[in-house]
DNA sequence: CCTTGAACCTGCGGGC
DNA sequence: TGCCCGCAGGTTCAAG
């Protein structure tokens, strides 16, 4: 799956591409996700208009007219597509949309780790999958000083708190291994020493998801714009992906090591 | 409370 | 060519 940076890109795509149309036919070709499609989603969005489209932490939050929310979360492998009626689906598309406009948007995810939920539009904020979410990583709220507090007298490694949902929202492996080296830290220091970096840590993962952003959401493997080009090219990682690589600072070899079951990428010499 | 590890899935690339 | 292994963007839940 994407990283906050490759759903606000998708999102981004989607609002040109779907915004305002109108759902005619619901097709649910397999519902059995890790959590499975909730009962009577085709039935909630049909004939229903694409109000706006809103991204929080990972998930997509598409507003239907009459108050109703499709939240959508892509998972690992998930990948959104808007094709052509006629074009053919395949094994993994799991979810089709259909629009009056002769549209499709097409949800396919091969791991099934994906998920649609639905809320009324006034619950949104108390749905059980975005109340417990930490700030947006670009509002007011993720300051340093939040950082500094939350992290403090915490045990574990900076490296899985950046990763923890709660602690800031749509950090995931590849961006919190980024943002340490942006930073010069060690992916191990313990959380509650790098809370004295906050002002460092904060400043590095807008640093590192802005980058991302700018060059339209990287680079993975299966990564696609939703309207199924080919939407990456290489974005330039420092580290994920790059053991025994030069870092292209200072041209140590790259380290991965395992942390809470996770690959992390680091520069032993940058980051201390 | 906090932290860790397993679980949920399929597909792909590397080594033999 | 084919098989086996390890690995992959995330989140949740149980157990220590």
């Amino acid at each position: 799956m994407p990283e906050l940076p490759e759903v606000e890109t998708i999102r981004r795509s989607l609002e040109k591409a779907v915004q305002g149309e109108k759902i005619t036919a619901v097709a649910l070709r397999r519902r059995d996700l890790r959590i499975p499609f909730p009962e009577g989603l085709a039935a909630a969005l049909a004939g229903k208009r694409v109000m706006t489209i809103r991204r929080r932490a990972k998930y997509l939050l598409f507003s239907l007219e009459g108050g109703l929310v499709m939240l959508l979360h892509l998972g690992m492998s998930g990948r959104l597509m808007v094709i052509p009626h006629d074009a053919p689906l395949e094994k993994h598309d799991h979810l089709v949309i259909g629009f009056t406009s002769g549209k499709r948007l097409v949800f396919r995810d091969p791991r099934r780790f994906g998920l649609v939920a639905l809320s009324r539009e006034s619950e949104l904020e108390h749905h059980p999958l975005l109340a417990e979410l930490g700030p947006e990583p670009f509002s007011r709220v993720f300051s340093a000083r939040y950082l500094a507090k939350t992290l403090a007298g915490r045990g574990i490694a900076v490296k899985q708190a950046l990763m923890d949902a709660g602690v800031v929202a749509g950090v995931g492996n590849i961006y919190a291994c980024e943002a340490l080296f942006e930073a010069g830290m060690d992916p191990r220091t313990p959380a509650a020493k790098a809370s004295e970096e906050a002002v460092a840590l904060v400043k590095a993962v807008r640093k590192v998801l802005n980058a991302a952003l700018a060059s339209g959401g990287s680079s993975l493997r299966d990564f696609f714009h939703a309207n199924g080009d080919q939407g990456y090219f290489q974005h330039c990682f420092h580290v994920y992906g790059r053991e025994g690589k030069p870092c292209r600072h200072c041209t140590a070899s790259i380290r991965r090591i395992r942390q809470a079951g996770r690959s992390t990428f680091f520069c032993p010499r940058c980051q201390r």
